[in-house]
DNA sequence: GACACAGTTCGATCATCATCGAAACATCCC
DNA sequence: GGGATGTTTCGATGATGATCGAACTGTGTC
């Protein structure tokens, strides 16, 4: 890797295409092995595990040793927000040729990043949340009162147990192309988890996109009014 | 440039010494001449120019013509506020091996960042105006109150002018390295231009720094109390 | 133990792209 | 017009780094 100025070694990690589509893989939030990584990025496992070694270097990713399998994961919650970012630009620079696909409609929708609910639904959880009064700011820094505190509990998501975490509670990811805000942090990918947990929601096989099922799209709209 | 995933495009973009070197050099907002921005990256003037060429077509930068100087600035806040996300992770994941210089800590304190306030300072602004009630969130957007409104007349900023402008007003930045936001937008600009104009602060020559005059420095605290 | 599977390291190859010298183009000033 | 300055285009060179075959380490299974 080329010296420079510090940005310039972040986006070059970044900036390999095949990097970039294990990168892109790794949005959801799922922890994925070396060899699922290579498949992704259509490359062999030598060259994946080249690619991952720099990564992991870079501080980009984690790795996670379980048996003989490898498991490599975002480095945390920073990563993927800046990665959304960038993704987000990409789209309003028109960087992306492929315009609305059909499971680009799903993933517009309901989509993984990082194991918080992004797209429409994101957007939508987000704003009932600070509508009803659960979130708010508070010089500049988004935090959960009292009130939504108790939503959360009733909801079955243990907020105290969330706290302890070392990252954020709350915390914003911001879509460019969408220009709206939805809800990440522990908090975010708690309400996420939930919703699996009670069968609202599953994951699709091979996406990022959250398919909802006909039952979860009627309780998430009674849950959270807008 | 190779085929891949969007994100791949612009932070391969990015992602080369010699642009990321111009890019930063932007990034306090002014525009800067190709001449200018090759001594910036330490290179020779045919070289800036294919690369501006590549960072234009790539919609990160846009020029300006004027006489027989062409003026590259960043194209757009969006571009802007990604790139300061991207150095604050480059500051966070160590990327950064010049820890703590002098200069730094005059950056530190108060930088210009595509022509708003950032740093400590900036970060201060914000608070300010958050806890005296001038910016407030509303379902997932900042938003200027009324009494805001009221407090930037009288300060000397139109903000009935700055509405006009496709882009938008109010805005959040992020530095992930202070893990605080600081405003941007419009009225982020207009507060930093004003703080010129009345002569509180100045722009360092060749760099992002900005300098509170003594006056500057009293009188910023006044205004802005947290 | 033998075998299969997961992952890494090594070495060689090859393509891409940054770089610069030279030259062309554009604009301003006198 | 002619000369000076700013900028881009062209062509050639060179270095970096992505890629893969082959060999090697480590782990689980029968």
């Amino acid at each position: 890797m080329k010296e420079g100025p510090p940005i310039a070694q972040i986006a070059a990690l970044i900036g390999d295409p095949a990097r970039a589509n294990m990168l892109g893989a790794l949005m959801s939030g799922k922890a994925l092995t070396a060899t699922e990584l290579a498949n992704e990025a259509q490359i062999t496992r030598q060259t994946a595990s080249t690619h991952l070694k720099k990564l992991t270097e870079g501080q980009l990713l984690v790795q996670r040793h379980q048996g003989r399998h490898r498991y490599y994961a975002l480095a945390n919650e920073e990563v993927a927000l800046t990665l959304a970012g960038l993704m987000g630009l990409a789209d309003l620079t028109g960087q992306s040729r492929t315009r609305t696909g059909p499971k680009d409609e799903a993933l517009r929708t309901a989509r993984a990043c990082y194991n918080h609910l992004a797209g429409e639904k994101g957007v939508w959880l987000y704003e009932s949340l600070c509508k009803q009064g659960h979130l708010d700011h508070k010089d500049g820094t988004l935090y959960l009162t009292d009130n939504g505190r108790a939503f959360a509990l009733t909801f079955g998501i243990d907020v105290d147990k969330l706290e302890n975490k070392s990252s954020a509670l709350c915390r914003e990811c911001l879509d460019w192309s969408a220009r709206r805000s939805h809800l990440a942090g522990t908090l975010g990918r708690a309400f996420l988890t939930r919703f699996e947990e009670i069968g609202w929601v599953h994951r699709a096989p091979k996406s990022r996109a959250i398919i909802f099922t006909p039952r979860g799209n009627r309780e998430f709209a009674n849950h959270f009014p807008l």
